[in-house]
DNA sequence: ATACCAACGTTGGCTTGGCCAACATAACAC
DNA sequence: GTGTTATGTTGGCCAAGCCAACGTTGGTAT
């Protein structure tokens, strides 16, 4: 525990690279924020090329899987707040992706729908996606992205749903 | 591929939760970057009881684990900006955590120290992220953190050292 | 019906983490 | 000496994630 790590110091140390910390490596939540930045970083990269953000594939998305929805239900289902999904359902409407129109059972409500150029818009970020995809994995073989990616649900599904 | 996702919906839905979508539960660095969002938030809880944020506690320890450093180093070894460094040494110094002593070999240096209490706060954090990281990890028994940790330790250092 | 409360869309603002550009100073290489 | 590189510092930007508030509208209880 309290070991005084007064290490000596060369002045004049030339690091090549990036000698990472050695107490990190081994703390999930770092390696969990690290990780997902350099994935982040990829995903910005592969949206940005094609002049979208995160938030924006991910309405898309959502709005091509649960169909026409209220903008508060596509703010539960993608997991946005309902602020940001109106600037982000903005830019999409500028773009014709999206079309929000009125609901007539309910005149507080919006029914947002993704437009056939949204969906064709949508299958390019998604090929952009896949790519990267590919990128962040490239060191695991195919059992290892399997293992991560249950063991990351089992994570996720345990804390979004507390149930108690 | 190119399915058509024309999901009848139904208006008047009353789910209960947050039915999180289908495409992307299977997305890697959306499993990533989801939960990296619930270990940032318990992080920046766990710190946040201390009036510490992420970057404190990453300089302290680096400093604690490198002994003395330049800010430049410091920023190499903790992967965080030099600019960045400056402020988070500002924070650290105003609460004597650190202390900033001019390079006598090297004038455009400071030779960042870790102070006693500062030290001392350090283990305070530590317990602090300790204890979270247990919050986090808690639906996954002890083989399965060590796979997840071995499993995203080998992102990290792909990522990090392109080599090329 | 009236009064109350909850949900909706929207605006505006805030925080963290992660960047980048510029600049003055100082060290170093030639 | 000239030019290049490293350092600390300032100031700014972006994306993601939040939260508070407000006006409008629906639903509920009385």
């Amino acid at each position: 525990m309290g070991t005084t790590n007064e290490i000596a110091y060369s002045h004049r140390m030339e690091h090549p690279s990036a000698p990472t910390p050695g107490r990190l490596r081994t703390t999930p939540s770092w390696l969990l924020t690290q990780t997902a930045a350099h994935a982040g970083r990829l995903v910005t990269t592969a949206l940005g090329a094609h002049h979208a953000r995160g938030y924006h594939y991910r309405l898309l998305a959502t709005l091509a899987e649960t169909g026409p929805a209220s903008q508060a239900d596509l703010g539960r289902h993608s997991g946005i707040d309902r602020s940001d999904i109106v600037a982000t359902l903005n830019d999409l409407a500028d773009r014709h992706l999206v079309r929000r129109e009125p609901d007539p059972t309910d005149r507080r409500r919006n029914i947002v729908h993704i437009t056939p150029t949204g969906r064709r818009e949508l299958t390019t970020l998604q090929h952009a996606l896949d790519t990267a995809q590919d990128t962040l994995l490239a060191p695991l073989d195919p059992t290892d992205r399997r293992e991560l990616v249950r063991l990351l649900d089992l994570l996720l599904t345990h804390h979004n749903e507390p149930k108690g």
